[in-house]
DNA sequence: ATTTTTTTGTTGGAAGTCGGGCAAAATACT
DNA sequence: AGTATTTTGCCCGACTTCCAACAAAAAAAT
């Protein structure tokens, strides 16, 4: 049978809804309502806690994330791929202390593996969610980038925003993409371009962070040529071909193993 | 015995302190990181749950609000008050088309009595939860400002606020305020005072929102003088005395008539 | 149609939670 | 000081949740 969605997606897109409307609720009251055992309940709240879509509790689950639902459910893609490749991206920032965060779904998995580190950093955003995210762990410094609030991509952007990063120098920038090719990487959205551009600019190195979805395509505006300051953080081997292209260009790789939690 | 606070306030204190970093706790964790037993914390909780600051869940409670939970208990004060107070301002503002919004709950009210004018604005802010709220409005355009990420106060300060500050003059400022007295208005954390001093000082008129609780107190550091371009809204008539210093300071009065939504 | 895989329900025992009642302790009152 | 009140800790029976293993059912693959 080929439904759009399981019967279990479903569900757990219910289970979701509701706690959209009640902050918390229990196994036993979901059961109830979505009309299955409270062990089928217990095994949805562990997938999605696991995905990080809620935060399990005992005797129910409680929600997480309040703000900008459509980045919430881009957030459900690719989960796996995303945390690691979250975590890769964590490990690869051994050295650095401060560094810009662009935004998007992949950007948003690295804040939250960024989040448990135990470490000064000073951290520059456009988004948000990732400043309110990190902005929890007193270690960090956050800063938010000023500009014009968009709510769709959850990011600030315009003069004012490359305006003031122009003043920042940072160690690194963690870009998400829309897309990415043997050139380099592209974005669907023109202002937001133009700000991971300006970040991308004023970092000595940047990683790309992209599941396996956005290789191979061309988007709208380039924010990026490979070269020897950029490292593609992603979650499969390349094909001889882009490898090649990867290596004339000089650009770092780095696949994310799955044997990261076993 | 005559403390400041009771154990027990305490102790409640630090279960909403508690809940401030993580979004669920458990009652077995709490009593032990209070060293109470778990009965207490339970009765503890109770209250808090009565009292509407958390919600009780099997096993432990959860935090209402997601974002700034400290603002969040005190949107729940005089919620009747701030909200003619910020209806009567957004009557006063009708000629005004860019504005600053500082931060607080009776702003936060503001901006929610604004967020359905129909007409074109440009609203500058250093509240996250401001911005989200009037970026829903398509006619606004919402400009955040730059700065260090602190999520007690729900506000972006420092250095680089003040400096963006300084390059935008606008014709409104809506502040709120610790506390308010004769000669002027002051504010309780020094950053947010800072924020606001140099809102004010970039805006042609300031109207300074505030219930009655904050008349006649004075807070840590002064931001305002009384003078011809500021406007004080409040729900309640002046006492003589206050009116006639109002006066020779030149400062204009707008008191919220309850009649507002019967 | 049959087999394989995935999903769901059931069961039972272990562990956790609840709330009442009561006594001890801490605190407030006189 | 002594007394009244509030707060706290402990015990216990009733109830709830959890987890793992297994069986049944449904869906997918062959």
């Amino acid at each position: 049978m080929q439904r759009r969605q399981s019967k279990k997606e479903r569900r757990q897109t219910r289970i979701l809804d509701a706690l959209k409307h009640n902050p918390a609720k229990r196994v036993n009251e979901l059961a109830e309502e979505l009309e299955v055992s409270p062990e089928t309940i217990r095994r949805d709240l562990s997938e999605l806690d696991a995905e990080g879509s809620i935060r399990r509790t005992y005797g129910g689950a409680v929600r997480t994330s309040p703000l900008e639902p459509a980045l919430a459910d881009r957030m459900k893609l690719h989960v796996q791929a995303r945390e690691q490749i979250a975590a890769c991206a964590v490990d690869a920032l051994q050295d650095v202390e401060n560094l810009y965060i662009g935004g998007g779904a992949t950007t948003l998995h690295f804040a939250r593996a960024l989040r448990t580190v135990e470490r000064s950093l000073t951290i520059l955003t456009a988004s948000f969610e990732i400043a309110i995210e990190l902005a929890a762990n007193p270690l960090f410094k956050v800063i938010s980038v000023p500009g014009r609030v968009e709510l769709q991509e959850g990011l600030v952007h315009g003069p004012d925003t490359l305006r003031f990063i122009a003043d920042y120098h940072v160690q690194a920038a963690i870009i998400g993409a829309s897309a990415i090719d043997e050139v380099g990487v592209s974005e669907a959205l023109p202002s937001a371009a133009d700000v991971y551009a300006a970040m991308i600019q004023q970092a000595e190195h940047t990683y790309v962070v992209a599941d396996r979805s956005k290789i191979g395509h061309k988007s709208l505006k380039r924010i990026l040529n490979w070269n020897e300051r950029t490292t593609l953080v992603t979650d499969c081997e390349l094909s001889q071909e882009r490898q090649r292209s990867f290596k004339t260009a000089g650009a770092n790789l780095a696949v994310a193993d799955s044997q990261r939690r076993p």
